[in-house]
DNA sequence: ATAGGCATGTAAGCAGTTACATGATTTA
DNA sequence: TAAATCATGTAACTGCTTACATGCCTAT
């Protein structure tokens, strides 16, 4: 199991729907868990079938009627296992950092650009996390919100995502600079 | 396609066998592509039947003989395309950060537990990181060596794999801070 | 003696990706 | 008028994981 658990876990932040819950996978759930939306609409009827999530529709005026879910207490006690079971280890698949593996012999244009991409990405979501961040602590200042919070999973999820999208920005940047200098020196200006 | 571009760029760095290969990826190359052992057997048969490594059989004394594989100039040519397509972007996945996701209705007990089982591993793959680039530089500073070293890719990568792994380490020591802090507070000694 | 490392796979099952499908409403 | 957003899926395919299988050699 895998997406289960994860989109048990997006349903306690409230009640969501299919669509709601898409949009926070494609960001990745702060970062931890990357789904399509086919897969997390697949996911909720499983999650239904199962009983472990209960859905009502919702009837709306000018916009297709939808389908919210949230949490039972079978779920609840699945969450409670699943948080027993040993964790399996952090799995991270990057299609660029591969091509990096090779960059000695690559063309360094395409990958310094598909870096760059990739660094104004990371400094996108850093700015939207940070927004996050300042939503769910309200007026508090982070440490007494992290003492005295009331939901702070998120808060400490969305911390991480923070930290590893900024540790990945300053290596796309450095690469940047490493593969440029590599470039100019083996053709010099005539 | 995933793992195969994986295996074709560890196979930059030198001959290897499939064995050699399932040790590098279960490490993760450098922590960016994981891949369990029959899955690298698998794709290496693959690419050879493609044509893009070829194999050849070492006889060995004491042990059970192996098969080396090097990259083809099919292999490159691949490698070459491969390098100027888009980049998927980063997938990560990880239970544990989905469990701290819902600390808040969790015990705390065996959260903190894994997280700092975690922090150990991270701490561990630093070193190992370390020493790895220690090796790949030889006798240079590590400016130098990015300015003009041979083989910067497997050094840029884990570089990468070093500031991920750090990032990575600290949040889950200050994750173990707050949810033991919180734990505390809830039941005070008597 | 037994555990661990070297060395390579097969087979079955589950998870994730890609492509396709639909249709109304709001915004540019 | 075209594009984007809301809203939900099905179907086919590919990739990944888990379990099983084998056997010799080296170190404790």
């Amino acid at each position: 199991m895998a997406l289960r658990h994860a989109v048990l876990v997006a349903l306690l932040d409230g009640e969501r729907s299919g669509y709601e819950l898409t949009k926070t996978f494609e960001v990745g759930v702060s970062n931890f868990w990357f789904a399509a939306p086919q897969q997390v609409y697949a996911e909720l009827s499983k999650l239904e079938a199962a009983g472990l999530v209960a859905g009502r529709e919702v009837v709306q005026q000018g916009r297709p009627n939808k389908r919210i879910f949230v949490v039972t207490d079978a779920g609840m006690q699945a969450l409670t296992a699943f948080a027993a079971t040993p964790s399996k280890p952090l799995a991270i698949r990057d299609d660029l950092v591969v091509k990096i593996h090779a960059a000695d012999i690559l063309d360094p244009e395409p990958l310094i650009a598909q870096l760059t991409e990739r660094a104004e990405e990371a400094a996108a979501k850093l700015v939207l996390f940070e927004k996050i961040l300042a939503k769910m602590r309200g007026g508090l200042d982070e440490a007494s919100f992290l003492a005295r919070g009331e939901r702070v999973g998120p808060y400490l999820t969305t911390l991480g995502g923070c930290a590893l999208q900024r540790a990945f920005h300053e290596w796309c940047l450095r690469t940047i600079q490493t593969l440029g200098r590599r470039a100019e020196a083996e053709r010099p200006p005539p």
